[in-house]
DNA sequence: GATGAATGAGATTTCATTCAT
DNA sequence: AATGAATGAAATCTCATTCAT
């Protein structure tokens, strides 16, 4: 016999409707600057965007500023340093193969995360930091795998560490960049293959 | 008898001014990008930073978006590729080389390039196709030098002209943005000869 | 045997917790007056000063133009008419000085009362008629003590039992006021010991 | 003949329309002050009372307190305090009864004064200092006068100038006031009169 | 009784644009 | 050619209010 199933939208807690409410505000927000970049994310826009009204977003979080550091976070979690396996010379081509990847196979993160980082440059406020400070703990992470291959000789020894991590984080950024402008221009495939074999000889014991 | 002297600055033709204040005004629009970015560029700011009025804009450029414009275009054609000696791979490194180092000695240039590019991303206006055509330009001069690399036998014959081209665009401009956002952790005469050591075996034949 | 100990709170009753509540508000909506006048007091600042929540006042007032009329009733009764002793001239010079002498002693209460009573001017809520009221009232008794020392004929027979009102009555409101607004210009003690010696003569009979 | 008068709307100055627009400004914000407060003094309000555009005030005046600080600078010279003739007991006893005229013959005036005066009380802003340094002058003024009816003989020796003019303009400000909330219970002329009877004789020597 | 999520009205501010001078 | 007066669109922010929990 057919039971009726428990419908969806049981009862909330007020806690659950903040935490709701405020996941649906970011992934909002996220569409917005992905679709339109941070000048598309007025705070109707992303109201209505998340299904609720025009004050929701001050109602939580209090200002926009607020919304954007907090959106800023959100990104970085989400497209944070994949798990590469490999170690040396291997871990380090694996990075900057993962993050070539990660353009295409996480599409929506990576467009808000390089939108918001280009957005920090000028940015007197509160983005600055934000992004600065995790570009920090970016390269020194790609500083240390360097470091780590020059250690178990995978890596030739002279390599400066850290200008390999700026190198190299420069080239997924403007790959990632250059991907959002012309996206026909980019063949995120054929772009990783050369990357591979272009780099390996050069950073090789 | 009296004569009159010869006045300094002799009677310029309307056509003359009309050209001088536009360039200030251009000249105006490119320090406040660069000390702000384009949402410092407001119509009133950047007549008084030209040391016209507030109206002196409009008067001269019609809009906001064909001051831009303009802008784009002017930045374009002076941070334009750099004339590179050399043939074959030495060309290619030469010109990775070379875009490096203007980001330091063409500091205002290299800098509101670098933010109008990105604006152009999410701009649904004129900027967009404006950078879009040129990087395409870009690209193809790229892709040319490499394969006379590979014509001449410098550069081994497998490479993915068009892949490599995005490559070495792309780390040139994220080193580029790099630097605006974390000036302190960019040293370029580091980047510039690791990038140098990193790149040439993996293009060489 | 175990006897559970006497509460040092006993359980109130739900009509206790009210009062109380209510009282606790109307006390923070005092300082919040007092500190910076009506517009300081806002719902949530209420609730928050109070140690509650946002939504206390709504609960316990309904609305926020109800919570002010409360504090206005309540205020008015602190700061009531002082009792004074003495007959006929004396009485109405005591009144004089009491009022004054309050300004110090009761600065909270005068603050505030001196606040609504302003706002009540440009208000045409319900704030101005609960202070015409008063005032009215208040007058009256002044004119009233007038009239006692005329009769006993301890003031000249002359005086305009409402105009001497009027004055008297503005003159300590005056005085309260320019000491909200400059407390370093005005010497209470100093200003009471003149007045005393200045509306003598002109009021004895 | 008849000759067709110079209309009445000739071609103005820039200059002389900004004058214009900013004095409509003005006198729009003091009828808005006088019938409603300060709260009723909104930029779109101003704006509409002086026949302009939401957008005028901003436009004139660069923000709300800036056109604040305007109004209580001009309404601060136009209830300028008064010439009286008269020397030592006379001027004082002139300046009141003046001041007390005042508020029925420049009504208007005196409204947006006592208004602005009570607002500023509030207000952490620039509208305190303001009025904080005129009263500080207004009360300087009426201490000379005491102190000059003292030096000829007409006002008592022991009379505390700084304490008399802190009654007697705290006694027309506060008629002023009282006034504007209850109109009806304030007859002027009967309080010039009974102010004057009282004041006399405990000021003269 | 108490909390706080959600709404929407209303205010200020910024700024591109239009147009008279 | 140049100025700047005037407009109005669009954004953020503050808050009283309503109502579900």
């Amino acid at each position: 016999m057919y039971t009726r199933p428990v419908p969806e939208t049981r009862r909330r807690t007020q806690s659950e409707r903040r935490a709701e409410a405020e996941q649906r505000l970011l992934d909002a927000a996220m569409r917005l600057v992905a679709a339109g970049g941070l000048r598309a994310v007025t705070l109707a826009a992303v109201g209505a965007e998340a299904g609720y009204s025009r004050g929701i977003v001050s109602h939580h979080f209090g200002s926009r500023q607020a919304l954007l550091d907090a959106l800023a976070r959100a990104v970085q979690r989400r497209f944070a340093p994949v798990h590469v396996s490999g170690d040396g010379l291997e871990r380090v081509l694996g990075l900057v193969d993962a993050y070539l990847a990660d353009l295409e196979t996480r599409d929506l993160d990576a467009r808000v995360f390089l939108v918001l980082w280009t957005e920090a440059i000028a940015s007197d406020e509160e983005l600055r930091p934000v992004f600065a400070e995790r570009d920090a703990a970016f390269r020194q992470g790609w500083a240390d795998a360097v470091r780590a291959g020059v250690a178990d000789g995978s890596i030739r020894p002279d390599a400066d560490h850290e200008a390999v991590a700026v190198a190299l984080a420069a080239l997924t950024r403007g790959a990632g960049l250059q991907r959002l402008l012309t996206p026909e221009a980019v063949d995120v495939e054929a772009v990783r293959a050369e990357v591979a074999r272009m780099l390996r000889p050069g950073l090789a014991a």
